[in-house]
DNA sequence: GTATCTGCAAACCCTTTGCAATAAG
DNA sequence: CTTATTGCAAAGGGTTTGCAGATAC
């Protein structure tokens, strides 16, 4: 049993909503699922631009709600004036350790983030539909360099 | 042993930096650590203004720095578009549980998250800085009134 | 006295939006 | 053919900044 496409995931969000499958919003999925990284505007606007796709922000900035209701992305962090976001159709759900220092993200899972949704679910009465957990840190590489300055 | 004071803490502060304390940054910290609550800049200098403390909105950006640094206040999360901040000295480090609906907040910690901080240190090498989870949800009001809807 | 801080207003930057032309279904 | 989408440029809204006067030390 083959896994939808992202495209035909979208198509079918699409469709049920009455909206309409256009190659900019095709194009501009596509270079968002060409690469596992994280995203910004800004960078996935200039990535397209580089390569002779030139489609305005705006269309991106109209598009991303859609993305995210749809289920194909999420916005991680905000962080140096704007939004980050991350595909998540395809891919586990995973948290973030992030270098403050390089920038540098890992990602990981943990089972005991559910117990403890479990947990919060029932002692708050939360129906629960998210969680995020943001680690910020040094990195190996970033810590020799300090290390090194001191 | 008495605690010391948000000012003192923040004056020992500006002392190690050369840095000035002045009428206004007094004010303005005294108005954050009022309440327990999580603030903005805009509420929190509309709040000024209604009793009567009329602070540029400039300073106050100018100083949210500052309280970071001097770790007296954090940032927890951007969302309506601006940036929302909680004093944390003198509270234990705590995480959020938020209801998408009525944005209504509850803290909680849990040990287990620094268990998890303690494996990912281990496993990605990492020198552990802070970690930040944030939960959302629909808080047990809001699932009732949307089960009344339904 | 000297360097920092303040308020103001302008600048900045990311994001949203109104509009007329275009394209999807 | 009807309605959604696009690109553009302007507007929006939070945050930052240059500057001249005020203030801390």
């Amino acid at each position: 049993m083959n896994k939808k496409s992202e495209l035909q995931v979208f198509r079918e969000y699409l469709k049920k909503n009455r909206l309409r499958y256009t190659q900019e919003r095709e194009k501009i999925i596509q270079e968002i699922f060409a690469t596992h990284d994280h995203f910004d505007v800004d960078t996935l606007y200039l990535t397209m631009r580089r390569k002779g796709i030139n489609i305005s922000k705006a269309s991106i900035y109209r598009l991303l709600p859609l993305l995210i209701d749809a289920g194909l992305i999420q916005d991680v962090f905000f962080e140096d004036g704007h939004m980050h976001y991350e595909h998540i159709y395809g891919h586990e759900h995973h948290c973030h350790i992030r270098c403050i220092e390089c920038r540098k993200i890992e990602e990981f899972t943990d089972p005991r983030l559910n117990e403890i949704e479990r947990d919060l679910a029932e002692r708050f009465g939360f129906k629960i539909l998210s969680h995020k957990l943001d680690v910020k840190g040094l990195c190996p590489e970033c810590r020799e360099k300090i290390r090194n300055m001191a």
